[in-house]
DNA sequence: TCCATTAACGAAACCGTTTTACATATATTA
DNA sequence: TAATATATGTAAAACGGTTTCGTTAATGGA
């Protein structure tokens, strides 16, 4: 009958035609048939394919304060690295029956907390963060209440937290082992401005294992205003000027903006300058021959984050946190 | 204190701290204030305030059945399309008080149909769907049961759903009369195969206008395994040799293994064959010298859908399906 | 003065489940 | 045989809100 608007089924139909207790069709939901007789278990399972019934998550969570949905909130949803996360995470979730609450902070700390807590309204049974880093305090609060959180890529308190992300120092090491071993002499450090864990991290990292393989002081150029690429990259080519040098960047969009700028300027890679740098995107091997690049395991991360998530939700004890880093990959290409 | 796990407060703990009963919080919870007298008014936001109150999403939801969740499900996360789909979507939520569950079906129908059930169980108020195409009856079902529909950039039962996509025929239109202005006297369209109805319709419409504008078979060129786009490219060649052609591809993965293989077979543009297409994505301007791209309304298809619903949960009647279409726009560059 | 209206609020039912606390019949054991 | 388990159930109380249907007191109009 198209149109008609016919009225939900509830679980108290479903107890009627089956002639049995509303308990019993709610243990039947629940896998409970250690106390059902087969006779019971047959009967309401034909009903309840019979009356097509499904049950209300809203009713099921409101009593039984599992709700079975994560909330995840990325800083920044159009960042190619966020739907990879999130790929990760969402299949992972499939796996365990747990569905995906998603929000974009837009780097936004007050979004942030917005979303946190409005998931919180929600019962979310825990929280994976891709953090803005703007609300240390306000997250150990939350946490303290009980919610549960993983951080995604980006880590705040780490004794307090459980954290997934790459182990960016072992793939560093690995490059600067094989730029030295193609001659470089020495390498400048592209980043946007240090305003979260990650760039502060692998900025850190350079600076610290720099004089291991190269001479000279460790050189960190800054990409902040648009207009003023240019001139940073010239400053970079002054500096390095008379050996072998190469420019190493501290993710995918500021590797964009050194190709755009070398354009610009006509310098040309690997000619003029080497060229690398943090994240494998898929139009990485198309310009210029190629580009040597760091893919990082976003995808790996998300299901680590997911996987945490479980051991912490089914473990009731509040277990220690745990910092979990995964391994990224060198990808040599022209560029170098 | 810290690791207490302070019991959440309910709505029954404001009410007796204010002194007045739960309807009267309630009332105040959903801003009707018509009939409270100021003094209450300000006391319960005092207790609330003094109380950290937050009401239950959940237990709201349950009996007045508005969730203010709408759900979400694209068919491939990782497509660069995808986040700026869901960014249009997410600000616009925001905008009206929404949340959004976001779920991937990963271009399969039994995801899609799963997602579907699960968000229905969870009492969305509306679904925004990028349809993988193969729940048509079982959508009408879903539509017809009462569940808001709104489909994002892949139509199907345009007259029984609220659609909105960008209007591919006006650009391509635009993109032909340029060519034609250009000298270009033949184009060869590059199109993964036709499994959905983006990729359908703009082969269509190709082969429609084709001869408006030059002489000759409008030839279409498939995309299928890899390892056959070279010798495709090379019959594309042939085909197309002896006067000045171009090649068009119907999105920016077609673009991507087109470029590629190119770069394989030593095939430069804009010297050996013109090239453009659907999907202006941000390193296309990078590659020798910049694309000729077709840039699609992602973001504002976004937020349409999400205007588009909230008439729909408002108007209480169902309105009549609507189909809103996109204007796109054309980036002339270098490869044309 | 009496009745109708309205502002301001409350009691209780309800939303659709889960959970708790019994209940009954049958089988087993002392 | 009485007492105890065991299997199979049920009724009713949660869960934390919203909604329905009153009620009371004050006000206005006739």
């Amino acid at each position: 009958m198209p149109g008609t608007k016919r009225k939900k089924v509830t679980i108290v139909d479903v107890a009627a035609k089956a002639g049995v207790s509303k308990t019993t069709i709610s243990r039947y939901l629940n896998g409970k048939f250690e106390y059902m007789s087969e006779e019971s278990r047959q009967k309401i399972a034909d009903v309840i394919e019979e009356l097509g019934y499904r049950p209300n998550s809203l009713a099921r969570s409101l009593k039984s304060k599992q709700s079975f949905v994560m909330g995840v909130i990325v800083s920044d949803i159009t960042s190619p690295f966020s739907p990879i996360l999130l790929k990760g995470i969402s299949d992972c979730c499939e796996r365990f029956g747990y569905r995906i609450l998603i929000a974009n902070s837009d780097d936004e700390p007050r979004k942030e907390r917005d979303y946190i807590l409005s998931m919180i309204d929600q019962s979310v049974d825990g929280i994976i963060l891709n953090t803005t880093g703007g609300n240390e305090e306000f997250l150990r609060e939350v946490a303290d209440a009980g919610t549960k959180i993983v951080l995604a890529d980006r880590t705040i308190d780490r004794e307090l937290f459980d954290t997934v992300h790459s182990s960016d120092k072992d793939v560093m090491h690995q490059l600067f082992r094989y730029l030295k071993g193609e001659g470089y002499e020495s390498v400048g450090y592209f980043t946007q401005p240090l305003t979260n864990s990650t760039r502060i991290s692998r900025c850190q990292i350079f600076r610290a294992i720099y004089n291991d393989y190269f001479q000279g002081p460790a050189q960190v150029y800054f990409l902040e205003k648009k207009l003023r690429d240019a001139s940073v990259m010239q400053e970079f080519m002054r500096d390095h000027a008379g050996h072998k040098h190469c420019l190493f960047t501290g993710n995918g969009v500021a590797t964009m903006r050194c190709v755009q700028t070398m354009r610009d300027l006509h310098i040309e890679f690997p000619k003029d300058t080497g060229l690398c740098g943090f994240d494998d995107w898929s139009w990485m091997n198309l310009v210029g021959g190629g580009i040597t690049t760091i893919a990082l395991p976003s995808y790996e991360e998300g299901r680590e984050c997911v996987k945490r998530m479980m051991q912490n939700l089914h473990n009731g004890q509040s277990v220690p946190p745990k910092n979990i880093e995964l391994p990224c990959t060198l990808h040599v290409r022209h560029s170098t």
